[in-house]
DNA sequence: CCAAAAGTGTTGGGGATACACCCATGA
DNA sequence: TCATGGGTGTATCCCCAACACTTTTGG
């Protein structure tokens, strides 16, 4: 039993699906695929967990690699195994999801793949593997999650206004907020601090905020 | 990148957090380890995933081999992947988590245990490698989850009676409930219809009822 | 007639929703 | 002074929680 067996297993990688709002809305980073039966596709970033590395740490890196970020919001989302997922070898992928600035993010193609960018949710087409299953699974968590949590801090630049952190929510719920209500639920929840004014501004300045934490906390909201 | 690789992966199993209720008490099904560092501890049951079945499949294998039943709420709840969880081997688990009622369970010892039987959720004292925290979680999923779905559908038989259900309730969110608004969050979320009376008890007959779907529904209710 | 569990209605309070107007600034 | 977005208060409704007594049966 010690020894090292012979038994075929599954490979095992993560997938990251690395949301962002840009423009008004929720954009994926997406990786062309340069080799194999989806060449020329784009999908969703991973690899392969090493043996000396978590998962976690595994999509960490990846999402480190990719994006150079570190310290983002960073979940496990789902384990897709379907035996046919990918027609050249059983892979197993534990999907991960991110929510990140995209103004902090350099985009560095690696030697695997084609290209990097950002592309609209709405509007990706068909991509490879199972990773429509994947990021639309990510979003359903989404929308729901922002519901009790402050995970837009790892969204948002480090100050914001009111009415940007609306917009984002209204961008991910698809749908409008009342402005009043949305500020008494976010102010109630305590989630935010205050952290100065804009200037500048053709028009009335408005108060900035900051997020009290840079890790999730849960709390009701909606 | 078609060959056979040489690059070590991670070996991929299944386990199995298997709840049910017992003379007033959460129990999961816990498996007596033979083999290994953790030989004579319990364990909640597990195997590897084979090459020609998805995660669902090895899950439900896992189930059936165990307890002899199909056609149970099994949900898969994450997956843990410490480099250090298991000392023998690098093994990442794909933790699921099923409802049963524990009267159509015909427990059955595999050759790879010792000992296979329920135990109450309060005194299974240290479990092997990292179940506790799997177990943690499981509770924890599963308090969440009856408060928006059907789920003890699985856990009851066919038809029970509402006490019967309010105590499953009370059981697993580890508080009182009152019983009136109980019944009216109960008939108001759809989820049951009637399904006769009781007969022969020293006391009110008491109305019948049966879980309207056999499958998850989401609806809300706490 | 007694024990035991089943079953049922009403009230009050708090949180959610809906809604419209004034404010401060730059140009 | 005007255009632009920032910022605020109140009335209503509905849902939830709290609460106690009557009903039906077997023994």
């Amino acid at each position: 039993m010690s020894k090292k067996e012979e038994i075929e297993s599954p490979v095992v990688a993560v997938d990251a699906v690395i949301f962002t709002v840009i423009e008004n809305r929720l954009n994926v980073l997406l990786t062309k695929i340069k080799y194999g039966p989806y060449a020329g596709s784009w999908g969703v970033p991973g690899g392969r967990v090493r043996m000396d590395e978590s998962l976690d740490e595994a999509a960490k890196r990846e999402l480190l690699e990719k994006t150079g970020l570190k310290n983002v919001y960073l979940e496990q989302l789902y384990s897709f195994g379907r035996v046919d997922r990918d027609p050249r070898a059983r892979i197993i992928s534990v999907a991960y999801f991110a929510l990140v600035d995209h103004n902090k993010v350099k985009l560095r193609t690696t030697g695997k793949y084609e290209d990097i960018k950002w592309l609209p949710l709405k509007g990706t087409g068909k991509l490879a593997y199972d990773h429509n299953e994947i990021v639309d699974y990510a979003l359903f968590r989404l929308k729901n999650k922002i519901k009790y949590t402050n995970i837009f801090y790892s969204l948002l630049p480090e100050k914001f206004t009111l009415s940007e952190l609306q917009r984002i929510y209204e961008i991910t719920l698809e749908k409008k907020l009342d402005k009043r209500n949305f500020r008494k639920k976010i102010f109630s929840s305590g989630l935010i601090k205050e952290a100065g004014v804009t200037v500048g501004m053709p028009h009335r300045p408005s108060k900035l905020y900051s997020f009290r934490n840079r890790k999730p906390v849960f709390v009701e909201m909606f």
